[in-house]
Order: C-alpha cells, then sequence, then structure tokens
RNA sequence: GGUGGGUUGGCCGAGAGGCGAGGCAACGGACUGCAAAUCCGUUUACACGGGUUCAAAUCCCGUACCCACCUCCA
C-alpha cells in the first residue's frame, strides 16, 4: 500500500511516488538561529524525525537535509544586542539546536548546510535567474538583487493567491523594485553591517536574501526535482512560495509534495519570540521527562493546531506511563525481544497521512491485549506482542528500551539509593511475610514520601523513582 | 481586503453520510492483607440557525467565535 500524504500546494492527499525508487529525498526548513529552540520548533523536528522512520520502516532509503539560516537580519540584530559576533550567536543557538534533536530523541538530519557555506550556489542560481529574465539587479544603487514576479505567471501557485490581492514584499525599500512583490535574493551590503558579514558577487558585496538558500541548498544535495518539501505551516508564505518561484524559474522541477506541520499555540496564540509566549526546550525537559514531551508532541496530528498546556501535557506523561509500564513488566517476564513488525493496522494508519491518534489507538489496543497475556503468563505470545509493541514504539521514536532513552527512567538511579531502597523493600516483604501490615505499609509510605514508588508483584515487590 | 484551517463529551484528541476511535479523569466490579499496576464494565459529544436525505458530527446555505498566512517566524 503506498504512503499517502497531504500535499499542501493541492490540498490533497497523494500518493508518495519518489523520483529515484526506493529512496525518498526530503527537504525540510530548519531554524533561522537567533535564539534557542522552543517547543514548538521542535515539534517540526519530532514530526519530521516521525516520517522519517517511519519511511525507513516501509523500506526507503531516506535522505534528508534541513537548512540552517545562520545569517540574515535578525541574526545580524542579535548579534549587535548581545555585543558580539552574528556567527556567534549563530553557532551557539545551532548547538542548542542539536542538543535539542537529541535530547528528543530525533535522529540528526543526513546533512545539515549552512546558509553561510553555499554562497557561491547561491550566485550561480541568481546568475541564472537574471539570464532566464527573472530576476535583476536594482537600478538604486543598493546592491540588492530582485526576483521579478511578474515575470513568473504561476507565482502565488503555492498559497493559491494573485499576485494583484497580495500586500507588498517589505523585505527591502521598494524603491529599486519594479513590483513592490518582487522579494530580495540578495541583499546588498549596508555602511554599519559588519564586513564579516558580506561577500563578494558580479552585483557587488551583499549577503543571503532569506529563501534563496533553500532553493540553491535543495538542488545541491537532492537535485532537481526531489519527492518532499517540508517545513512549519507559516513558512508557506512568502518563504515557501518564493523558493518554488525562483527553482521553477530556473528551469527545476522542485519537490513533489509540499508538507506542512501546523503551529503550536500557548495562550491562543502560534508559539513566537516576537509574542513573548514561548517555552524553550530545555526549560520543558526539567519539568517533565524528554520522552513524555515527545509522546505530547508525537499524539496529535502533525496538521492539527496544538493548544499547548501543562494539563494536557502532564496527561500525556501519565498516558505514556502506562505504555512504557507494559514495555517494562513483559520485558522483565520475557527477558527481551528485539523489535518485530507493527500491526497491519498501525501500518494503515501511518500510511494515511501520518495518523499518529490513530496509530497510537491501535498501539493501546494491542498493549491491552499484552497486559491480558501477562497476567495469562503466555510466553510465546506476550514475546510476538512485546515484539510488535516495541516496533510501533520505534517508529514514533518512543522506544523506551531504544536509544536515547535507556539508563534515562525505570529502576535505575545510582547504586546507593537502589541498595538503600532495597534494603527497605527487604525489611517490608519481611513485615508482610509475618502479616505485620502496619510496618508494611509504614515502610511503603516512607518510600513514596521520597519518590519512589513500590508495587507488589507475582515475583516480589518492583520500584521506580517517580518525577 | 485576499488565502487557508478550525469549533467534538469533565479534559486531551480522532473520525468525515448509517455501526459511540483511543487516552486521561470519575464511578462500579475482579485481583490485592490494604494499595499500586492490570483486566472487565458504566457515565457525559459533535458551536448556533436553517436545508438536503430514509438517515447528518459528517453534505449544502447562513451566523458567531478562534487560529494561521499575506511583515521575521517551525
Amino acid at each position: 500500500m503506498p504512503i499517502r500524504l497531504h500535499d499542501s500546494a493541492t490540498r490533497e492527499l497523494r500518493d508518495l511516488d519518489p523520483v529515484v525508487r526506493g529512496h525518498v529525498g526530503i527537504y525540510h526548513c530548519g531554524l533561522t538561529v537567533q535564539g534557542p529552540p522552543h517547543i514548538g520548533h521542535i515539534r517540526k523536528e519530532v514530526v519530521f524525525d516521525v516520517l522519517r522512520r517511519w519511511l525507513l520502516r516501509s523500506g526507503y532509503d531516506v535522505t534528508i537535509i534541513a537548512n540552517v539560516t545562520d545569517i540574515d537580519d535578525k541574526v545580524l540584530a542579535k548579534g549587535e544586542e548581545q555585543g558580539r559576533p552574528w556567527y556567534a550567536v549563530a553557532y551557539e543557538n545551532e548547538r542548542a539546536l542539536h542538543a535539542a534533536y537529541e535530547v528528543l530523541g530525533c535522529l540528526p538530519p543526513t546533512y545539515e548546510p549552512r546558509a553561510t557555506g553555499h554562497v557561491p550556489e547561491m550566485i550561480e542560481m541568481i546568475g541564472e535567474l537574471i539570464e532566464r529574465g527573472h530576476a535583476y539587479p536594482a537600478d538604486d544603487g543598493s546592491g540588492d538583487v530582485y526576483f521579478d514576479v511578474r515575470s513568473w505567471p504561476a507565482y502565488g501557485e503555492l498559497s493559491n493567491q494573485r499576485i494583484d490581492d497580495m500586500q507588498p514584499a517589505e523585505d527591502a525599500p521598494p524603491e529599486g523594485k519594479r513590483d513592490p512583490r518582487d522579494f530580495a535574493l540578495w541583499k546588498g551590503h549596508k555602511a554599519g553591517e559588519p564586513e564579516s558579514a558580506s561577500w563578494p558577487t558580479p552585483w557587488g558585496r551583499g549577503r543571503p536574501g532569506w529563501h534563496l538558500e533553500c532553493s540553491a541548498m535543495a538542488a545541491k544535495y537532492l537535485g532537481h526535482e526531489f519527492d518532499i518539501h517540508g517545513g512549519g505551516l507559516d513558512l508557506r508564505f512568502p518563504h515557501h512560495e518564493n523558493e518554488l518561484a525562483q527553482s521553477r524559474a530556473a528551469g527545476q522541477q522542485f519537490a513533489r509534495i509540499w508538507m506542512h506541520n501546523a503551529m503550536l499555540n500557548l495562550g491562543g496564540s502560534k508559539m513566537a519570540k516576537s509574542v513573548g509566549n514561548t517555552l524553550m526546550v530545555s526549560e520543558v525537559v526539567k519539568r517533565v521527562r524528554p520522552i513524555a514531551l515527545r509522546y505530547y508532541l508525537a499524539a496529535s496530528h502533525y496538521r492539527s493546531i496544538v493548544e499547548f498546556s501543562e494539563e494536557a501535557l502532564a496527561e500525556a506523561a501519565t498516558a505514556f506511563d502506562r505504555i512504557e509500564g507494559y514495555v517494562t513488566r513483559a520485558t522483565e517476564v520475557t527477558g527481551g525481544v528485539e523489535p518485530g513488525d507493527v500491526t497491519p493496522g498501525f501500518a494503515a494508519a501511518m500510511d494515511d497521512d501520518l495518523s499518529t491518534p490513530a496509530a497510537l489507538a491501535e498501539l493501546q489496543a494491542v498493549i491491552g491485549e499484552g497486559n491480558k497475556l501477562l497476567a495469562d503468563a503466555d510466553g510465546e505470545a506476550l514475546r510476538g506482542n512485546l515484539a510488535s509493541v516495541r516496533a510501533m514504539l520505534d517508529v514514533l521514536g518512543l522506544d523506551p528500551l531504544a536509544a536515547p532513552w535507556t539508563g534515562s527512567s525505570g529502576s535505575g538511579g545510582d547504586a546507593a539509593l537502589a541498595s538503600l531502597v532495597e534494603a527497605l523493600i527487604e525489611q517490608r516483604a519481611q513485615a508482610r511475610a509475618d502479616k505485620d501490615f502496619a510496618t508494611a505499609d509504614r515502610v511503603r509510605d516512607q518510600l513514596a514520601a521520597a519518590g519512589v514508588e513500590v508495587e507488589d508483584t507475582a515475583q516480589g515487590a518492583r520500584w521506580q523513582v517517580k518525577g
């Protein structure tokens, strides 16, 4: 069965039909590294990480390219504001982004090209566009080079807009533009901007316009036609519209399918620095386990708005505890099994535009069966069930027994703690054997007060640190 | 002004003409020394007003409210 994805260009579900058989090339817009990532940014990473894992499990080779915009107005402004070089700001935030990938279990992209590393490719593309009559250097001496939207009749095809209905682009003063909606491919160096933020071109020194880097880098690493271009819905216009126009006008086919994830809102509006409602990944993972945050983000459909709330996050953590509890218990009983195959229901849900909510419903049903098998002590069936559950969790990047989660949860902790807890549990077991339930309960309460939860099972007491 | 998306039970969150996704919470039962975990069961829905249809949460028309984009944004 083919994988079907919602293409935001045509606004319909389309079969994934790769350019190269057995291989899927994906480009998704990374971050402008002007600040550390918030949980809205990381939602996008989780969405594309799940897509990638599903494609891999479906037998495809995947090349995934995510850009890092390390030079633009905002990065320069941050450098100025913080009194240090713009590139120091960019690099620091790029590292924070990588830390966020890692803490949430997102596989690193195949490659993460930086805009500053691809100026020659951009210059080449600008030359091509000028030659074809779709771009022009500003005649006001600014050194800007603009894309000529009137020269490209399809302009607006991605976001379904007509040029005449659009408001003017404000990425540069309109003086040098032929049409106010023309956008900058290249921005001339301005007095007062650091010399380090400019590169020589046939049109004078300057720096990249935002949109061009993605067109140039996608072509370099994925070719003139590739399978999927993704990013946040807020990038659809103007960023992706402009990328599409540039690349097509330069004679390329560009992306076959456009995938846009919906925003993560807080307090009724999009999480964004300009609104001041951001929650940094590094902060949230202090309150809730990273795997629980990932579950929260993966549990809703990628095209639905997530209205963030602490309550919903806590609830997701509880829901995940049930899943993890099953995996832990089943692993104890079976001695552990490797991930096997996902169920047909799970596969059908994932094939249907990455319907993670339906996939999770399937997973919960399989876990319900597994819990029954656990009660019946049916070893063989239980092994099969656990293998399947682990496979499904792996697709979502939520297998608690896989990297990077191992060791971060369960009854681990340091040896001193374990030895103390086990001594108390031994005392309690003796009290229970003596039917001294008052003492047994007191020990359990003591442990609970210290944040250690004890459960009695047929095999003896299990414990884990909660929180 | 233009372009899209949305409003589902106490909460989260799917579905897209007939059959009550799933989870969390609550309640009852089984299990347990008591719990916890687990299993079984129960309760509360489709923004509002019209219309189409044998049948509408789902299709059509209208209204209200919300979100995103048209300015940097995942």
